[in-house]
This record gives C-alpha cells, sequence and structure tokens, in this order.
DNA sequence: GTTAATGCAAAAACTTTGCAAACCT
DNA sequence: AGGTTTGCAAAGTTTTTGCATTAAC
C-alpha cells in the first residue's frame, strides 16, 4: 500500500478541526460539528442527506447552514466532494484515506478504487499533456460486475 | 432560414441522424436538426449554450424543447453527456472520436485525452474489481499546464 | 461588547411537466 | 387525418442570498 501515516485511527483531520477552523479565524460551532461529522459517518452524501442525518442527531440545523458549511469544510480541507450521480454532488470526509468512486451507470452501485490503480494514467496524462489529476474528485462511470452481463445482453 | 447546404458532410452520424430518427418513429423537425447542429458545432456545451446557438441561427427554439431534444438524441446515441463543471451538464456530438476530457480547476481548460491514455486503468479495473468504465462520459479535474506551477506556489 | 454565524424567507438557477396548438408523415 | 412535437406557462428541485437575530470569542 502507500507510505501513508497511520490511516484512520485517532482520525487526524477529525481530531484537530478545532484547531483548523480556529487558525483562520473561524468560530466553533455546534452546526459545524454536527456536519461534519454528518459526513464522517456517511461517506458519501449529498447536502440533503448530510441535512437529514443531522436531524437524527436531534438538532436543528437549517439547510443554508448545512451548504455554507460543506463549503466551508470543502475550503479548510476537511471534506470533498464528487459528482456520483448526474445530479447532487456528494461530500465526503478526508479522513478517510484518498479514492477513486467507481459508479454503476446500471444498478447505482458506488466502489471505491485504490488510487494506485490510477498511477498509469497519472504518468500518462502528465506526460502527454502536463496534466495533474486530482483523483479524489474523480468519477468513474460504467458498469459493475453484475451488470456487466446482463447490459450486454440486452444489446444484442 | 439560412439556405443550408451540407455543413459536414464526412460526418457519419451526421449524415443519417434522420435515418437513425426515422427508424424510432420519430419525427424530423427543424428544431431537432437545430439542436443537433448546435452541439456539433459547440464541441462542448450546455443546455442554455445550445439554446444560445440555436438563436443565432435566427431560429426560436423553446428551452424546454431543447432538454426534450438532448435527452432524445442522447438515447439515440447522437450526442452524449459528461460533467465539466460542478454546475451544468455538456453534451456533444458523438461524431468526434470518443475520448475524456480534462478540466483544470484553476483556469477552468478542457482538454481532450485519447482513450488509450487509459488503456491500463481500464484493465487494473476490470482486473480488481469486474468494473468497465465508460470512457466517453469521464471527466478528469485537475490542473493544466500552465496554472500548475502556480497553484503549487501558492500552497507554500 | 464585537463580529461572525445562523435561521428564515425570498430569490435565483436549473429542469420538468401538462396541455392546447402546430406540424410531420 | 392522426398522432407526435412544440411552445408556453406553471410547478418542481436544488442552491444562493439578504437581513435581523443569536451566539462565539
Amino acid at each position: 500500500m502507500t507510505s501513508k501515516s497511520p490511516a484512520v485511527e485517532a482520525s487526524p483531520a477529525h481530531a484537530d478541526w478545532q484547531q483548523v477552523l480556529r487558525e483562520k479565524g473561524y468560530r466553533l460551532t455546534p452546526q459545524r460539528e454536527l456536519v461534519l461529522s454528518a459526513v464522517d459517518e456517511l461517506g458519501h452524501a449529498t447536502p440533503d442527506e448530510v441535512l437529514e442525518k443531522v436531524h437524527e442527531q436531534a438538532a436543528a440545523v437549517n439547510i443554508s447552514t448545512v451548504y455554507r458549511t460543506l463549503e466551508l469544510l470543502e475550503e479548510l480541507g476537511l471534506v470533498r466532494h464528487a459528482h456520483l450521480s448526474d445530479r447532487a454532488p456528494t461530500y465526503h470526509s478526508t479522513r478517510t484515506p484518498q479514492h477513486v468512486h467507481l459508479v454503476c451507470r446500471s444498478c447505482g452501485a458506488v466502489l471505491d478504487a485504490d488510487v494506485e490503480e490510477f498511477s498509469a494514467m497519472t504518468r500518462a496524462l502528465d506526460a502527454n499533456h502536463g496534466f495533474e489529476p486530482d483523483l479524489g474528485h474523480l468519477t468513474v462511470f460504467g458498469l459493475c460486475e453484475n451488470c456487466r452481463p446482463l447490459v450486454e445482453e440486452r444489446a444484442k
């Protein structure tokens, strides 16, 4: 695997999220903690799903606060977003190791792929275009193991 | 309308788009031709940009017709869409060879990459997950040649 | 006590839908 | 003629914004 330091134990980013906020002069609010926790726990979630999760915690947070907070947390590098459907963006914590999303267009399943699987691609894009891909934001649409045979069948 | 001579003759998909429509029992309408031409000419375009382009041709087409038509043309395989920004989907003609989009997050530039650059990735996803990527729908966000040095600078 | 952050409600941006009129075949 | 497609207007979604109130520091 990668030479990545201790992966997900004391959750580095989560541990000092308060400090990250303070350093930039932002305030610590319960809403911000709730939104960050929700993203952490949900794995991949749209703003709407984050709101729902927060409401489960018996907390009343406004949807506009969710949007504003996600934007802030992303700016601070605590969360990231990708586009897993043709519609809403989905947010995920940066605590989990960076990964690429594989989305099945047939059944909607979401798989996580290791960034190493994209090392050849990364080299090719660098060599051919001088382009540096942002793998954490990458979503690959396609067909999953299960749906592949079904769809190929239908094509005949 | 302007006496429109065959804009692009050596284009397979374009040549028989009328036939493709007829075969499935759809009707040939000026709106459909205008939308398809607009997509062809624009390269990458949002529904809104398509509408604008069509209006340039002095034709009054409704935005809802653009949406309906793009959906139809995609179903027929004459156009495809990808997500080049965090917001709107962009449509492009299937006449142009299948390619992957590289989008710079800093300056917004869009480059086209050859699918061959992704062959290793394709093999890896197949081997590791049984996943078959849809390269025509793939968009890779990152930093282009020009912006790379600038952004790396700023990070310090 | 200041100043940033939140809630609320209204607006904005984008897309979809119902239906009568217009148009293709 | 007959059924499809369009235009229009209205409704649906999702996201953003302004401002008074609340709360963090």
